[in-house]
DNA sequence: ATGAAAGCGCTAACAA
DNA sequence: TTGTTAGCGCTTTCAT
């Protein structure tokens, strides 16, 4: 750049006005002149001028950048929180700024930056029980969980209704006449997971199946943990009809180690997964899986998250939303893809 | 908050000593006397007093936030870029502004926000050709291309060697024997796609087979655009012993396609892909890929940044990354999984 | 409707 | 080594 950045004064001086007039206009006050704001705004374009965002963070007191900070960015279902919520934010006029923290020291560190040098407004916390995480969470701040619903009864928080869905899911299998129905979990550490395992227990007490302890393996989300759980199952040598994977990838895992040992699905073996992920219908078969609207969740975090922050006291502070069943043919030689 | 947060003079009043002395030892200067420091140090302590992220951002000129704007934020590929960028941006004490943008005017606005207000102190594009986005990249500003290497040759970029990439691949089923081999390309605006292209072409050549233009369909990467191309293949009747897809997303449509109609992979149907995505060594049969290492050119864009910003010139100015095969068994029975 | 003055919380240049 | 004086570029009173 030949010359610095005009600043707010040099297009004044430029406009023969006042550099608070100026702000007026860059503003959108109302309370200027039609023929000063013309004169002002000549001089803008002229000199290219555009107003500094720190500047005005500074004399603002506020940053107008939000931060979600999440396990990790590559995860489709984080990436898509993520993205709903990024979405919105800008639809609002915030930045959202969006950082990975694997472990709870890294969390620390991060709420550290962010929060404790005021870089950000509010923040989103994705898997807020993951780990130890939770205790490092600012609770005197504007504040919205996602993934789990708070423990403490005064901070918001979006997520799955994970119970309901887990019973539809495990209902959906008690439908096709399956009695024999296995659960893989994700890790039992979090409450996404325990909730799940809660919507399985009710559809089987409903149809008045037992609930078997040996019929669940705790997984780890992975494709990896869904494939040994089955392997497990077969090495028992007690292969269930029908298996409730508390995710897709632990479904695609599953479905892997079935096609090893032979085992045909749907019709020896019914798979339903959750979440819907892209490839889902692409498996073979095509994946049943609970499907939820994800960027939705990120999205009313953030209008939550925005209505703490402008103090109107979000009407709802605790919001779990569905999942529609889609059924394929993992389930069903009938179903669809 | 009880009372206001303290600032850098209220822990200079504490502590009896000028505000400058306060910033000299919150910033590790040294020439500050042993005494004089513990003093500051304790009334910070007491206080609870943090620096304010914008305040120095103000006064320093600079924001310490880098950006970086990507189609979405949920592909896979973009995803692995942005955590590695991230990443790296936290080792150096940057932040990292991650955006979508899906069509250019978006960009343009993001743009305009990003770095027209001097939010961020530099960009990192990715897929900057993808569409007309290109025209509204601000050139005088330290900024790094991911995904295609630069037209200006002032502009730094990370990218696969695409070129060789494909060459790989196709080579790759010219050594299993193969002389029908389809292609199945990205957008043809996108220079990644023109690149492979030319990679699979001088495959072709080198193995004195000719290039056919029939054999070439042009996708989207989708995988509902391999599965379209494919059929349309077996619409012809002519369905080629091999296929070289572009990217594994759509050889997985293609793996479905082939299915669908029962032709057999690999034993009729030879199938590779790019990426090595999460999920390709679960597919049916897994799948042979060219592995790239993802991450660490969001992490490369990232330094090739912070030297612009920094020292203002890069030793490197335009790195292609490689891939390596990863031969699964979509190409050969005797593939590993 | 417009301007002047005061600050937001910090860093930088210079002085002591 | 430490303190003083100026800003950074803007918004926010409060006058006029």
């Amino acid at each position: 750049m030949p010359n610095p950045r005009p600043t707010i004064r040099d297009v004044a001086r430029k406009a023969g006005v006042s550099h608070q007039t100026v702000s007026r206009v860059i503003n959108g006050k109302d309370d200027v002149l039609p023929e000063t704001r013309a004169l002002v705004e000549a001089a803008i374009e002229q000199m290219g001028y555009r107003p500094n965002a720190i500047a005005r963070s500074m004399a603002r007191g506020q940053t107008r950048t939000l931060a979600c900070i999440s396990p990790n960015l590559t995860d489709f279902t984080f990436a898509s929180v993520i993205e709903g919520a990024e979405v919105e934010a800008r639809k609002h006029d915030y930045f959202l700024l969006s950082s990975s923290a694997s472990d709870p020291e890294s969390f620390r560190a991060l709420v550290d930056e962010l929060v404790g040098h005021r870089r950000v407004d509010g923040l989103i916390v994705i898997n807020p029980y993951a780990d130890e995480r939770y205790e490092f969470i600012p609770k005197d701040f504007p504040l919205v969980f996602v993934g789990a619903s708070a423990h403490e009864k005064d901070i918001c928080s979006v997520s799955l209704d994970d119970e309901k869905v887990a019973y539809d899911a495990t209902h959906h299998l008690v439908s096709l006449g399956h009695t024999q129905i296995a659960l893989v979990t994700g890790p039992m550490e979090e409450d996404c997971s325990r909730d799940r395992t809660e919507g399985y227990r009710r559809a089987l007490m409903e149809a008045g199946l037992p609930f078997d302890e040996t019929m669940v393996i705790e997984g780890d989300w992975s494709a990896t943990s869904g494939q040994t759980a089955l392997q497990s199952f077969i090495e028992q040598g007690r292969v269930p009809s029908a298996v409730f994977a508390q995710n897709d990838r632990m479904a695609m895992g599953i479905m892997r180690a079935a096609r090893d040992a032979d085992i045909k699905i749907p019709s020896q073996l019914a798979v339903i997964g959750v979440d819907d992920m892209p490839l889902s219908s692409y498996f073979d078969p095509p994946l049943t899986t609970m499907q939820q609207d994800i960027p939705r969740i990120g999205q009313e975090a953030t209008r939550m998250l925005l209505d703490i922050i402008q103090k109107k006291n979000p009407t709802v502070r605790e919001l779990k939303l569905s999942a529609q069943l889609v059924a394929r043919r993992s389930t069903s030689e009938k179903g669809g893809d």
